[in-house]
DNA sequence: TCGACTTTGTGCGTCCGTTCACAAGGGCTT
DNA sequence: AAGCCCTTGTGAACGGACGCACAAAGTCGA
């Protein structure tokens, strides 16, 4: 959705589009599902189910990768998880560094789900000296100073941005010169990157802005004939609704 | 992005492409930064920087929801604040029902961010009795046994889900039961429901998986040239690569 | 009052993603 | 060995989203 546009670089042979990558995820998380449960073969229409999307886009999705299937029969589960894998760069552990050990932060660091899914933390690093040396799932907070540091020694190429709003852009900046060409962002700021540099954002209340508007249109729905209870304010002027006032607590 | 679709109620008058509902939270974000700032009007091209868009698509966004611009000046900042507020329905209070009360929902429950944007958290509920009764962020942990009492006396139509995988099916179920319309998801399964109730989800493996799919294409265009490691493993047995072992905690 | 300048709002071409529907292909039974 | 049946893989139609480029529309200075 929000991954920067990159100059596609490898010559359409390998051109997946980008609708289908973000799917491979789902469909790899569902395949072990059905791995786990001693299931040799599924057919498009079963693992459709499984990850909750139309079977044809599922056999045009995994056709992009190979025709791993066979007529008649189905996919070969053990085999279909392979392939994917290896397209999602699984087979191989992703050092990741997490900056900002706050409450996301801290979270993030005690989920065991990146662990098993091809992501190892490498570092946790937080600007707040109090926070420095504490332990977190087992690993010691570090200090801010030290960021490039540890890119560098670890070789970490993904980082995850978890601090506030307002020193986002700051630490994204320090990241790709430290050598980071992946950032997931949870801070609700667009990050300005150079090109060659993946951003995805994880903007929790625009989820559930998007939600609430999705809601008021089920009340109005709802709620169907009622007199109108206000008039539009006044075009130039100042809103006559005397709510929304709140300050955004960090905005960007 | 995956809002299951609704019946398209409205009969094609208020008919806002999805698309742009996904980024009105943006606008609304970036517009409250010019308005602490102090700017009384912005421009489309102001407004998209800022937002990180492009300022054509801007225009057509907000020409969605009316024609609330100046041409040759652009659009008053607190006009614009409020009718985007409006098209959200931030001018009310969601009351919002956080389950599951792990470490995300401990993050989730303790930030800031929602309740300035027009979201108040009205209770948490977790099945753990050892968490039953403990404070966070001034709120008393409630029982899962009072979720039908709790959803129905606050009049709560938005949740959250952050339980494990396992439990969130059946936590959804009885949400839905008890009258909730929109579900925000960070379960890694996808969520059954019947039409009319909307589902979102944030699947931070995923993001980061999309994110390694990416960062491998930029490896392998780097180091171009060179043998290939192992030859691809046999069709129908089992792979070759002794990688991708480990159990997933909580597929289905 | 008029004209130059600025910026909105949008028509239109293009691209991407989704879905239907079916032919091609492989296994299994007889 | 042959045909039946099942499921894949994909051609093609469709719809939505994006972004260019421009005419319409309003402001501001002279
Ligand atoms: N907590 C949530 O549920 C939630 C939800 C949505 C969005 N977010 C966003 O995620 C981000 C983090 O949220 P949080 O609740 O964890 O905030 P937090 O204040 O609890 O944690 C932020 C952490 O970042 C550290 N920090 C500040 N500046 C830093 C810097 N320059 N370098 C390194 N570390 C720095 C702080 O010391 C702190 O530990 C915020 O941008 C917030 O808007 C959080
Ligand atoms: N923590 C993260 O950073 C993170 C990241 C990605 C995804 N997730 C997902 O978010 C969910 C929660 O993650 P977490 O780390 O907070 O897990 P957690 O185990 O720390 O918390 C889960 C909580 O849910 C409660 N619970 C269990 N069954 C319940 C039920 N039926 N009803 C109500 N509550 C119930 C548990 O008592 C526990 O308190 C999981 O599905 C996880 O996969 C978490």
């Amino acid at each position: 959705m929000s991954t920067s546009r990159v100059d596609r670089p490898l010559g359409r042979g390998r051109g997946i589009p980008e609708a289908t990558v973000a799917r491979l995820p789902l469909y790899h998380r569902s395949l072990m599902g059905f791995a786990d449960r001693g299931v040799a073969t599924v057919s498009s229409e079963e693992l459709a189910a499984a990850a909750g999307v139309n079977s044809a886009k599922l056999r045009k999705d995994l056709s992009h990768l190979g025709s791993y299937g066979t007529r008649g029969v189905g996919y070969d589960v053990d085999y279909l998880v392979y392939q994917v894998a290896r397209e999602l760069g699984l087979t191989q552990d992703w050092p990741v560094v997490i900056v900002g050990v706050g409450n996301l932060g801290h979270a993030l660091a005690n989920y065991g789900g990146f662990t098993s899914r091809g992501f190892r933390i490498a570092a946790l690093v937080d600007s707040d000296p109090a926070r420095t040396g504490e332990l977190v799932n087992g690993l010691a907070v570090q200090s801010l100073g030290r960021l490039e540091e540890i890119i560098d020694e670890a070789d970490v190429s993904i980082a995850v941005v978890a601090t506030p709003a307002s020193a986002a852009q700051e630490v994204c900046d320090r990241l790709v010169a430290a050598g980071v060409t992946s950032i997931l962002n949870f801070a609700p700021v667009p990050l300005q990157v150079p090109s060659g540099v993946d951003v995805r954002k994880v903007d929790l209340a625009s989820e559930l802005q998007i939600l609430a508007f999705h809601e008021l249109r089920k009340q109005m729905s709802s709620l169907a004939a009622l007199p109108q209870l206000a008039a539009h304010p006044a075009r130039p002027g100042h809103p006559a609704h005397p709510a929304l006032a709140p300050r955004s607590e960090a905005t960007g």
